[in-house]
DNA sequence: ACGGTGTCCAAACAAGCGTTTGAAAGTAGC
DNA sequence: GCTACTTTCAAACGCTTGTTTGGACACCGT
């Protein structure tokens, strides 16, 4: 077998495996089982199971970031500053797109993300944070130009919390695929949600907190 | 030793050890360290590494739930009819007040109660959801009446993020305590996100989708 | 003083883990 | 057809895991 289909028969068990039971919870043995390899096969060509998950993750989120970079540059050549709405959904359409359009690997990847960044493990989160880090500084600086009412500190919080949702919506994403039409309205829901979220009034909260 | 030092302690060192490390990533052998008992006494006590973990949760849980319920009948004495924000507040308050309370124990509470809601693992999601049930079922019916203008079904998702949100915050609660000043922030904060996220106009994500 | 009961503990258990080994099989280039 | 290199494989390694064992110790009611 060249080596070539072996490594992505590798990397194609293991996201399913670790999207299934995350990465404490799978052996490389259920994923070498799942290949139809050998056992050694992930220490010859990865190393070792750390950096294959590191190879994983690497192959799930390289594309992703780069659709989303793209797909904010065009907002940006569009409208120079975009709403706190459009913001969201540049933030959130490309996974879900590219959810969809995985089609059968779809959910696979969803919950794989929804592991990875929900992980607590300190070098994973380090990974994952990396990963992010250029994202979260794009948007970070948008939403600060689109939000003049709210606080540095409140705003990087609310945004912390928006990836919060979006994690929590990948890890518990249906198994099923969903169609087009269901996708849309994971996009709408979340935009909303999101949206109210992060231009509400900080008073708001502020006050319900004070007639306590 | 008496056996109720003994239990209490491995309930300490437990509590301790899921909080910084998780269900999988702590051992029987950590705890029982921890706790300066023999690592037979486990299984002794309480039957098992997953027994123990029952009962770490119940015991934090349980107060917790009971409180929750208590602000939220004195919620409804004065306001048959409570709006989003003061809902959101019954719902979070409870939490950031106990964990204040518990003091300097409050901090390994917070990431334990973060930890076991955002875990994986079939049979302790199970259990985490049993225990918030109740709540979840009471929360939504008031919401579903305070917001008549959103479906039932996007309701249910909100309040699903809305524990997401809450679990978050918990997941990356501080290592060192908070004063009242700074938890009653967090306290505004989540009011303010949470609140603006649940009574957002659902149409509002639906157009933006709609005009891609 | 005695059996009975609850608690504790050192040791061992079987099973699973990630990783390593050394040889066999396969694949190129010449 | 030989050499050099890559890839595969069964087996074993050392270690950690949760749990069990059987005896020792302390305390209690009689």
């Amino acid at each position: 077998m060249s080596s070539i289909t072996t490594k992505t028969q590798i990397l194609d068990a293991a996201e399913r495996r670790f999207a299934q039971a995350g990465y404490d919870g799978t052996s490389v043995r259920d994923i070498t089982g799942d290949a139809g390899v050998n056992v050694a096969a992930i220490n010859y060509h990865f190393g070792g199971k750390e950096e294959l998950l590191r190879g994983v993750t690497d192959r799930v989120v390289s594309p992703l970031n780069r659709r989303r970079f793209d797909l904010l540059d065009a907002l940006l050549a569009v409208t120079p500053s975009p709403s706190v709405s459009q913001l969201v959904e540049a933030f959130v359409r490309p996974d879900i797109e590219a959810l969809q359009r995985l089609s059968e690997r779809g959910p696979t990847v969803a919950r794989f993300l929804g592991r990875i960044y929900a992980e607590q493990t300190a070098w994973i989160r380090e990974m994952s944070e990396m990963q992010f880090a250029e994202v979260g500084r794009r948007f970070g600086a948008l939403f600060g130009q689109a939000l003049p009412g709210v606080s540095t500190d409140d705003l990087g919080w609310r945004i912390d919390q928006m990836v919060a949702v979006v994690v929590h919506t990948f890890a518990t994403w249906p198994e099923a695929g969903m169609s087009d039409e269901e996708a849309e309205r994971v996009v709408g829901r979340l935009v909303a949600f999101l949206s109210g979220g992060i231009e509400a009034d900080p008073m708001k909260g502020g006050d319900a907190a004070a007639d306590h």
